[in-house]
DNA sequence: ACCTTATTTGGAATAATTCCAATTCCAAGT
DNA sequence: ACTTGGAATTGGAATTATTCCAAATAAGGT
């Protein structure tokens, strides 16, 4: 079990970018939060709808959107499949299952991510990279 | 400049497949080869259109899918915009500039792409890994 | 309280792709 | 050559995920 990133952040991170901390937002987030298996904005949208019933569609994306602006959650994107959100914030990769569906983080070790930067030509410049597997899964744990 | 495939690939990959050679096939493959830059369906579509003027997008779809089903050609997807593809077969990331929107080829080499492998726990079998770099490019060549 | 701006909302619009049913095209067997 | 069955193509409709938009609501600062 790896340590959650402190429930107040929120509030501070939509601050620090003059945003303001709607209830919205915050059930947006604390469901991302509370069960970590990847879900589409419908997803998202179907779970937040219990605690607040009249949200619509467009907000959850609307604050789906605002989490990554605010690099609370990133956005990962498989193919041609509707985006998925996670809110690990720590480096990694994804694994798609492609028999479930089911995608998985894999943990990036500073290493292999410095190596991987190493492929780079010079004059590329990159702001971010996206690593994702396809295959079969089986975890451990 | 590396060295192209042989062009009578096409054809044998197909027969492989239980596959016809079609012109439309042949034509759109042809044109991926022609101009290297990661054209969308709908500009395959553009080019493909002044040799063969009848064909329909939905052929062109169904070719594009044809020869990534082949492995003659890959299926690049960033973000949410359109699939792009390459027939491109050598092991290689890709680089997105953010600016341009073009797409560039980032040869892998086989001793990054292992060490990229090596962080998959046990039990994750993966067929494929697509890397993907955004950021700024200002390429020497 | 008031004003200004941010945010939410529902529905319409968009964009890329897929689906579908109707031809057309081949290739193999007679 | 002639048929025939499956493959492939075609145009248009349908689907899906997402974005856009304009109106309504909410919230913070004065």
């Amino acid at each position: 079990m790896q340590p959650l990133p402190p429930a107040e952040s929120l509030t501070q991170r939509l601050a620090d970018s003059g945003l303001r901390a709607t209830p919205q937002r915050e059930v947006v987030y604390s469901v991302l939060l509370r069960k970590r298996d990847h879900p589409t904005a419908e997803e998202v949208f179907a779970r937040v709808k219990s605690e607040l019933p009249t949200i619509s569609l467009a907000t959850v994306y609307n604050c789906l959107e605002t989490l990554v602006q605010c690099e609370l959650v990133r956005a990962v994107n498989f193919e041609r499949s509707p985006t998925r959100y996670c809110p690990n914030l720590r480096p990694h990769a994804h694994f798609h299952d492609d028999q479930t569906g089911r995608t998985y983080d894999i943990d990036l070790p500073p290493a292999v991510l410095a190596e991987v930067n190493q492929v780079l030509p010079a004059g590329f410049d990159a702001s971010s990279v996206e690593i994702t597997f396809r295959g079969q899964a089986r975890p451990a744990s």
